[in-house]
DNA sequence: GTAAAGCTTCAACCCAGGTTGAGAGTCAAG
DNA sequence: CTTGACTCTCAACCTGGGTTGAAGCTTTAC
């Protein structure tokens, strides 16, 4: 069981942050009767995929879709989680990138047209 | 010279859009006795590739820095604009998916190892 | 010559994702 | 039993990228 300035400390995020996800409902914590917020290590886990959705670009409205999505089922809930918002970021990364490359083809094409024999 | 008006409608933005990147200091215009916006062709030229690079994830201050950069030189302007950006995000992009694959293989074995033999 | 459509500025508002700070309670150590 | 570190809530603020609306010109169309 983590106090709040541990789990962030460990975690590398602001106390704030903490506060902000739990009350935007991504994340929980367990209270204690002196009011404050105690993390175990099923909270912990939550939080870490949480962190790591943001990271890969997720907006906190995606990750509450899918947790919702996913209701509250058994074990391997939390990759179970983690799969389709995968495999979707995936899929429009390589959308992107694709569309990237062909700009950057058109791009170099119109710089070499632009740029005839200048030396 | 297009107006605002006609020009937001040809490359489907807003007009108010228009002029919050004018005011941002990213497009330009020019201004005719009756104060209104006229746009020649380097003006949209500008604009759409504004628009392009923030389709591409580009902020506002990474656009004017680029621009700052690069200052107003001769002529493939833009294509020398937009090179450096589109470089620089295409390694974002390449490191991004990598990472990505490599969690995703191992959120694959994961599940794997947390479902045995249920059925 | 008057109405409608189009444009102007300016200030206020919106959303996401937080951060900051005040005022107050809790807890461990000396 | 007080001090300092830790936590709580709540309200206000911030940034980016815009949108909305009011009040007032200009231009176009009849």
């Amino acid at each position: 069981m983590y106090r709040i300035g541990q789990l962030a400390k460990l975690l590398n995020v602001s106390e704030s942050k903490l506060r902000f996800l739990e009350e935007q409902g991504v994340i929980h914590s367990v209270r204690q009767a002196n009011g404050y917020r105690y993390y175990n290590d099923d909270n912990k886990e939550r939080l870490e995929i949480i962190l790591k959705a943001q990271q890969m670009g997720f907006s906190l409205a995606e990750i509450r879709a899918v947790q919702r999505q996913h209701g509250s089922k058994e074990h391997p809930v939390d990759c179970q989680l983690l799969l389709p918002m995968l495999q979707k970021k995936l899929q429009e990364l390589d959308q992107q990138m694709q569309q990237l490359q062909q700009q950057r083809r058109d791009m170099e094409q119109l710089v070499q047209q632009l740029t005839p024999v200048d030396p």
